[in-house]
DNA sequence: AGTGCGATTGACT
DNA sequence: GTCAATCGCACTA
């Protein structure tokens, strides 16, 4: 199927999204991300992806729910955003059943829809630079904590699509980036070749 | 109440 | 390639 003409961006319905966190982190990459702003809509189709899962040392979810990580237990299809480093925030899908701690790192974006507005907010016209890394996409789309807790299954302030683009492609397996607890586990899951993933090149293969 | 530490980024050598 | 900024949060006492 083409890409809608317009770049509309129809959400996908909860009943669309794998259960199982690993496979919702494979399913959503060639899906988008789309961003309704007062200037228009942002938009991006999803090329890297994580999953954090239970029993993992490196979840906000380990050792059980918190004020902060409270959306990672709600059922599929929620976003779960928190502030990394003081200055980063991080987009992640919440995936299984209610009452499971588990979810889906957003990591890049390729950017498709509204670059101008991105360019705007993140302060470079550098179409790599725009969305390449979980806190450049946040900050391209405006996603901030306000944003905690959403349902991304229904078209509002932010949400999962399908445009009908471009196929998955062939997917690429690595380990996570930036952990230091549970670091070998390989569950990174991006599209092979495509310039936005981030990451250093050796885990790009 | 105090402390240590990140699911990162951008600036710099 | 290296490295510091930055602050909310979870953990200790």
């Amino acid at each position: 199927m083409e890409p809608h003409p317009t770049g509309a961006v129809r959400p996908l319905p909860r009943d669309a999204l794998p259960c199982a966190t690993v496979e919702l982190a494979r399913f959503l990459l060639g899906r988008m991300v789309a961003r309704a702003l007062p200037d228009g809509v942002v938009s991006g189709r999803i090329v890297e992806t994580e999953a954090y899962l239970t029993g993992d040392a490196a979840s906000h979810a380990f050792r059980g729910m918190t004020a902060r990580n409270r959306s990672m237990f709600r059922t599929r299809g929620h976003a779960y955003v928190y502030l990394a480093y003081g200055a980063s925030f991080m987009l992640n899908v919440s995936s299984e059943g209610e009452g499971v701690g588990e979810a889906v790192l957003i990591r890049a974006l390729e950017p498709v829809g509204g670059v101008v507005l991105m360019q705007r907010h993140r302060g470079t016209a550098k179409l790599r630079d725009l969305t390449r890394g979980p806190g450049r996409l946040a900050q391209a789309l405006r996603i901030d904590r306000a944003l905690d807790g959403l349902d991304l299954c229904a078209a509002g302030p932010l949400w999962l699509g399908d445009d009908g683009g471009a196929g998955a492609g062939e997917i690429g397996i690595s380990t996570r980036i930036g952990i230091t607890r549970d670091a070998e586990r390989p569950l990174r899951f991006f599209l092979r070749g495509n310039p936005f993933v981030s990451g250093p090149a050796a885990l790009n293969r």
